[in-house]
DNA sequence: TCAATTTTTGAATTTGTGTTCACTTTTTTA
DNA sequence: TAAAAAAGTGAACACAAATTCAAAAATTGA
């Protein structure tokens, strides 16, 4: 055995994988899945396509660990602010503005990320990540039934609802006319305001 | 010329056509778009793959012609609704009960119209069409808010809102598991007050 | 029935992409 | 430096699905 990884090269295959990861998060991040190919994403990461299948077996599995990497990020943050101190309706109101202010400001991985299917293997993850996202939706909710703070009602369906909401409209406007700050803050305070009436909160801040 | 086409043939004619889209509805019904291939719908419509193509010039043609049938059908009956008699908190009631009843009768169906996107063609159409069902609930917003029915609110985000909620309350629970009727109707009564809540109405009915 | 014309067929072609693999280059250790 | 092994390449291959088109079948009017 005269060949043997040297930390140097262990180092740079790791730089390869994260490349790779990069260059596809960028190429759905401006056009969807459709638009993030093989090849093209081969060439951003200035590397051969065969490469591609030196770290990921295939191209649905690159996808779902993608998918996966930027909605777990998303849930980590929005279960801190579920998990924080507030009351339920702070809480939902922090939840919602947060999420909704990051996902305006990268519309397409957004869509592609919540909405666009593209093969039965992506879109069994995708629907599993969209159901995380109504999980965390849902514990505030249950905790605001039980505080007395929301009125009865079914958690796991207005969980789907405010999912729903906000992502139809994050979603629906997309469009190459950016909208200034001013526009996206006013929408971030329609969709807020939007979900607190409907769980029946008392609307406070 | 020893050829005319006799009216037999003429009806023959239509009625190849309607066959090729009742056929492709049918398939995007029970599989979405994906199991939607030319060569299933010729199977399906007992006929050939180039017959397909003396009707339809391409597949995302005939799946745009397929989704404004029945989107159109479905609009149609909500601005019914939304154009009758009584407050704007019970024509939205009433809208919203009446969709979400309809779609769940064939929740793969409105899966397909109102999510799935296929090629860029069909997606154009599809957003057209998900924008339409938002201005129906649109107006009848902007009459609730005008009689005071509902308070003041940014109408269009809130249409949007409500279209995000139903369709993701509706497709989130996609599965092979068809719920019984008594789940259907606890669902369409979530959704109901859901909605009701968020746009501020007086909690009626 | 027959010739002109249209309709219908479905195998072949095209197209777009994911995946492979024989080959080249680089890295490692002796 | 040289041999062994791995990393890296990209053209070729595979595959599925849309589309075409030459030939076959059916229809029409004389």
């Amino acid at each position: 055995m005269v060949y043997r990884r040297s930390p140097l090269m262990e180092e740079r295959l790791a730089n390869n994988r994260d490349r790779i990861l990069l260059a596809t998060r960028k190429l759905v991040a401006e056009g969807g899945f459709r638009e993030a190919q093989i090849a093209a994403v081969a060439a951003l990461a200035g590397m051969s396509t065969g490469m591609i299948y030196r770290y990921f077996p295939s191209k649905a599995e690159l996808f779902v660990e993608v998918l996966g990497d930027a909605v777990g990020a998303e849930i980590e943050l929005l279960s801190e602010i579920a998990g924080g101190p507030g009351s339920a309706t702070e809480r939902l109101s922090h939840a919602l503005t947060c999420f909704v202010r990051r996902a305006l400001r990268g519309p397409n991985l957004a869509y592609a990320f919540v909405f666009e299917p593209v093969d039965p293997e992506v879109d069994t993850a995708r629907i599993r990540y969209r159901k995380k996202f109504g999980d965390v939706f849902k514990a505030i909710l249950v905790d605001g039934i039980e505080r007395g703070e929301f009125p009865d009602q079914d958690a796991g369906a207005s969980a789907a609802c405010i999912v729903g909401a906000f992502t139809e409209a994050l979603v629906g406007p997309i469009g190459p006319t950016t909208r200034n700050i001013h526009d996206k803050e006013r929408l971030v305070e329609s969709i807020r305001s939007f979900c607190l009436r409907a769980v029946g909160g008392a609307f406070t801040q």
